[in-house]
DNA sequence: AGCCTAGGCTTACACTGTAAGCAGGTCAAG
DNA sequence: CTTGACCTGCTTACAGTGTAAGCCTAGGCT
């Protein structure tokens, strides 16, 4: 209506696949998966929900994306490197961007098309270990317990219903403060004794089950 | 308005939490779980949406209660087993509950509070563990491997976008249909020779994982 | 000059969770 | 028996969701 609004043309950096999924995945690091809307998307684009779809197909597509570009983030194997070593590394990479992308753990399960990063990831994960000498089923078997484990911790850590020591704190006292004493013995003595002991931080329990499975892996060509 | 409709008392068997839990569970598991809305719940128990809040506090309070009802379902050790006997017989049983209900894994990484049923389950385990010689520290260990690895499992699981041979294929076709034979060398060789040979089925995997982590995991005190 | 097209905008719709308030039934106390 | 305080379910209403459909305009083409 009112002609004094600023003209629509291309003098703004234009919208593109990457602006709009890098704008999400801003909103959803700051305030929750749920909050990346497309109207916010949009908003904080400076642009109106709608013109998002020039540039995504649709809201799966857009999460799809956010996955990718989490995938992308992960550091790939070198090629020259000792399996054991490249695995390692990729463990502490991935486990580092998802921790970085809270929010891409809860989306993993729902999303259907993998993107190109996902793929060269898992690519460069498998070559790494067919290189090492693992055996096309030996290989299917270490991808699929390193990956479990990833996935399955980070989940866990995102799970966690407190950030620090004082918050975990009072999340003990909310579940066991007016509990009878003898209810849940044995997660009254862990809690007490390990968990809420000063120092204590569930992101160092990484280290121990990825040591334990890289240890129980061999290459079955030796 | 009309005065013919049923009189509202007690002649039908009440509402109650569980059955609210239920009916949400059952709608899940049929139509996803986007598809258990406030409404779809109200109407599968003949009840308007509102009225499901006489039961529970909110949408976020009936997703506690449908996580711990899965948790529930898991088999607890029995407490003169064996650990590893007993850690395994959980394993199966936790993989099998959550693929009997696939929309719990999603879930996992947004609820706050644990229920009764998922507490007396952690309670279990590391009572198993601490009974079998672990110490705290051990147990802890032990509890977050076991724990991620089962998690990470079945979230790659659900994750996966087909159900059956058939389908992989389809999936499969849609990814490296127009690509270049030479782009993820390693993801289609394992592919071609491996995850869509005959008889394949990637939920056999869990043995294999599952065995190395419990062979890995020792007792401090033998 | 005229036209096409890409990338924005506007409007509209069906659907979500839930706040607020109402109505009929149950049950305990007077 | 009456009264009144709960319950429990119903109705209405609201703000916020994803997205289909169609419009408008600037820029680039012939």
């Amino acid at each position: 209506m009112s002609p004094d609004r600023q003209p629509r043309g291309r003098q703004k950096t234009p919208l593109s696949r990457e602006r709009v999924i890098a704008a999400a995945m801003e909103i959803a690091s700051e305030k929750g998966r749920a909050a990346a809307t497309m109207r916010a998307i949009g908003a904080r684009l400076g642009v109106e929900a709608m013109s998002l779809y020039n540039h995504v197909s649709s809201r799966d597509d857009l999460l799809d994306g956010m996955v990718d570009a989490v995938f992308a983030e992960i550091e790939l194997p070198e090629p020259g490197a000792h399996w054991k070593e490249a695995m390692r590394r990729r463990a502490f990479s991935a486990r580092a961007a998802l921790g970085r992308h809270p929010w891409a753990v809860g989306l993993m399960d729902s999303r259907s098309r993998p993107g190109d990063a996902t793929l060269r990831h898992h690519d460069a994960v498998l070559g790494s270990l067919r290189s090492g000498g693992f055996s096309i089923r030996q290989a299917a078997h270490a991808v699929s317990v390193l990956d479990s484990y990833i996935y399955g911790f980070v989940l866990q850590e995102v799970a966690l219903p407190f950030g620090n020591a004082e918050e975990a704190g009072d999340v003990a006292e909310g579940i066991f403060g007016d509990l009878p004493e003898d209810r849940y013995p044995y997660l009254r003595e862990i809690a007490m004794e390990h968990a809420l002991a000063p120092g204590y931080d569930y992101g160092d329990e990484f280290e121990f089950g990825l040591a334990l499975i890289l240890d129980g892996l061999v290459p079955d060509e030796v």
